[in-house]
DNA sequence: TTGTGAAACTAACCTATGTAAATAGAGTAA
DNA sequence: TTACTCTATTTACATAGGTTAGTTTCACAA
């Protein structure tokens, strides 16, 4: 149920069977079902549990005063919503589905429990909370300095590596659910910019991306042309010092 | 020492004599002095300690390869730089001074202390983390969806109410040490762009800014020219439910 | 008081990306 | 099949903001 987030953890420090058990407890506890293109929860809303994505693609979102929409950040299996949210009285932004979701909500119990059975779980899931917010700013800068092939280049890797992280991605490429006006909502391009700019990097056989699906064809050549270091992303095993026994 | 950073975790709960005791306690074991624009710690440098900015303004930010910067947030009195940071192995940007700054280090085990003193100086702390998210989110909607004018705007707005709730401004304005070049760094313009902006924003009576000191004319407007909305900063004593006896 | 370097400002020109409006496919319910 | 609705694509044209290469102003050290 939770094999993403245990696997995307993972990447930090080595879970222990009990670990990885206590986290497929919380994320099976109450799960529910959302379709594609609803609001999960809404700018206002008081948040009132973490959520955990189990399957789907969702996104933050937010809207200016003037109906221009920005989505700043994707939720891919095996993301979670900010850890400490309940503190907040009210979102300030909304949550939506892409494709079909499926949500495990952990009560602040729960994640009370779950931070308790072991220190390693503890800091695995701050350790995730970090990489969140790492990812946050990287899209600050793709934003302020990029291009739109850059841009576009920037945001496939990171969702490859992000869903590769999770065991969620092939040799080929990943899943891409995401139409190509949610891709200009996310960029902060056109829709007519965002198509003229998949056209040409699928001319310069960079990438496809067709049927929700995105196909690299190069990598690494995707990765210079993105200027993207993964370092953001500290998928290198940061606390493997923290590996101890059961 | 750590006023600012009192006055602001008290936008979201009162602290009592003893929490404020603690926190200046902690704000002020180990400060060091930091000279104008330079780096106080750098991508790739382990990060070892929690800091506390005491005084002066200093800055996130992150080159690209080919040189290109951008500052992806600012810090000012009272700011601290992420609660767990010490979780990760290296740090993927680097953090600089604007001004000559007053940096105070809290380690770790000063950190657990801390926050072991109360629920409520904890919770301030999650919140304040919380807050900072939201910040980075704001910015990137700013780089994604205004114009020039709007999200000078938006970060005027912003630089403004953050130092006010840290009891950092007048009613006129506040301080603001920043370059026009490192404007263009944080909004993703260029400097000539910076400069044309703010003299239509000058010559429009909204703002000036001048001897590292902003004057706003007329809050509202520029409020509402930024389509600035302050539920981000989440202001309104979220955690009242928390103000216990002492 | 002059000299120096950083910061602010200007002007001319250029281009990446936006806008508007229409067409073409693709998927699906009836 | 038809009809309907998203989504992708195209074209023509407009513009915000970038680039280059200056000049001016200002703080302040000598």
């Amino acid at each position: 149920m939770s094999q993403a987030l245990i696997r995307k953890l993972q990447n930090f420090v080595k879970l222990s069977a009990t670990d990885q058990r206590a986290l497929e407890r919380a994320g099976s506890e109450r799960v529910r079902r959302i379709g594609p293109h609803e609001d999960i929860i809404r700018e206002g809303d008081k948040p009132s549990s973490v959520m955990l994505i189990v399957d789907g693609w969702a996104c933050r979102y937010k809207y200016l005063e003037d109906g221009r929409r920005q989505i700043v950040g994707f939720f891919v299996p095996g993301d979670i919503c900010d850890l400490n949210i309940f503190l907040l009285k009210e979102m300030d932004h909304s949550i939506g589905s892409l494709t079909e979701v499926l949500i495990a909500d952990i009560s602040r119990e729960s994640l009370e429990t779950l931070m308790g059975v072991s220190q390693r779980i503890a800091q695995a899931l701050w350790w995730d909370s970090l990489v969140s917010l790492a990812i946050q700013r990287e899209w600050t800068i793709n934003l302020g300095q990029r291009d739109a092939v850059e841009r576009m280049s920037h945001l496939f890797c990171e969702m490859f590596l992000r869903q590769q992280s999770a065991g969620r991605a092939q040799i080929s490429g990943c899943e891409f659910p995401v139409t190509q006006a949610e891709l200009g909502d996310a960029t902060g391009l056109s829709t007519v910019h965002v198509n003229r700019t998949l056209q040409q990097m699928r001319s310069a056989e960079m990438i496809t991306l067709h049927n929700k699906r995105l196909v690299i064809h190069d990598l690494d050549a995707l990765m210079r042309q993105a200027m993207f270091n993964p370092n953001y992303l500290h998928l290198g095993r940061d606390g493997a010092h923290l590996d101890a026994n059961d």
